[in-house]
DNA sequence: TATTAAAGTATAACACGTTATAAATAAATA
DNA sequence: TATTTATTTATAACGTGTTATACTTTAATA
């Protein structure tokens, strides 16, 4: 029953493919005036005439301005995650795995402070209009290797709920440490490796080998 | 050798009380004004009028917009660490005193949204407004209390570094927690107290007697 | 080719934060 | 009172993101 829908008479909508051709050049032209200048620094008037468009044609292809950084932010977090996922596969050990992967995702913020501005401190940019991002499904997903690792490292001696409860857990020091140390980037913080690697050991079941309260009471 | 300075003709210039007192009720208007309605939805030139002024006159006391935020916020952090302290002295176990001022920390602000919205996610502000605050030594001085009541906690047995380096990650852990249940409030994260008691655990040296693996092995 | 519908352009407008400038007002001294 | 200086007001202007509207161009069908 397959609707036989002549076409209309006049000129067709724009193929998906055209409208994302169309997306990828205004988001290549934006990334690096955005990069070059800063988010609040070019105008949709400018951008516009970079990418040789009027500003309002900008608006057919994108909702705001926020919205075309939006899109970029999709390329980062993929490009993130994607590295993630090959660290992880790479890494047989749990607990290897667990610390390789959280020190590479504080890592790349830090090491990529042009891309961390643009997501999470582009001036002119609320925090209102990055929860909007990360609370997309696709974002959230991106996060499951960062879960699966913890929950490989803690065993199946570790309770479900528990599992669950770290696994946020180190969402939350993750960021907050990537967070803290840029944010606050004048403050003498210890090494970020140190960070991550305490905070992860505080995370993983109390090791009796190398606790040493433990150590001389056995 | 005081110098005799005769005071020049004209009109004085406003006394730091004046000043104080213009600032104070700019700043009283303005807090209502933000909680009802939102820091961008109210325009400086409303403002003026809300507080019988010009919006002119506004630019006499403050900087800018985000200025007069900043002042508010100055406000709420005094509140929350005065808070914090009083909670700290009576509290004389240091374990129980770290739990009891970490939580506060957290629960603040998670019980109170319109706090934390207009300290942290003020539609309108970008992340970078926020850095300038958080930078200022005033500020920092502020996280005191929670650096020493961890270092109490952690006792005479922990090297200082190591008491430095937890101290950095305790308040990157809070403010990940506080940050992550708040702006990415759609997802069902686990209980906030579980969240920091298993936080502060993991900082915490190793006890063997709650620790399940060495309880078998001692 | 004529028609039709969409894409894209051109232009003006709105409220915003902010700045500049000139006029009016207020509070002191001579 | 006259003078002097600071405060405050009034007003216009700039560039911003964004929206609305009318017009031109493009790509299809009849």
């Amino acid at each position: 029953m397959a609707e036989q829908k002549r076409p209309p008479r006049g000129r067709p909508q724009r193929t998906e493919k055209q409208i994302a051709e169309m997306r990828a050049k205004i988001s290549a032209r934006a990334l690096r005036l955005f990069q070059e200048e800063g988010y609040e620094a070019i105008s949709m008037r400018r951008l516009a005439k970079e990418a040789g468009l009027t500003p309002m044609t900008l608006y057919k292809y994108f909702d705001s301005k926020i919205d075309i950084l939006r899109s970029l932010w999709a390329g980062i977090f993929g490009e993130l995650f994607i590295d993630l996922e090959k660290i992880a596969a790479r890494e047989p050990d749990p607990q290897a795995r667990i610390h390789a992967v959280s020190l590479r995702y504080v890592t790349y913020w830090l090491d990529s402070p042009d891309h961390y501005f643009m997501v999470f401190m582009s001036k002119g940019i609320s925090q209102l209009d990055v929860r909007g991002f990360v609370e997309a499904d696709a974002t959230l997903a991106w996060f499951y290797v960062l879960r699966d690792s913890l929950s490989a490292a803690l065993g199946d001696g570790v309770e479900p709920p528990v599992k669950r409860l770290k696994s946020e857990l180190l969402l939350c020091i993750l960021n907050g440490i990537a967070h803290n140390l840029i944010t606050i980037s004048s403050y003498p913080w210890s090494d970020h490796e140190d960070l991550v690697r305490t905070a992860i050991d505080g995370l993983l079941p109390k090791n009796p080998s190398d606790a040493p309260i433990c150590g001389d009471a056995c």
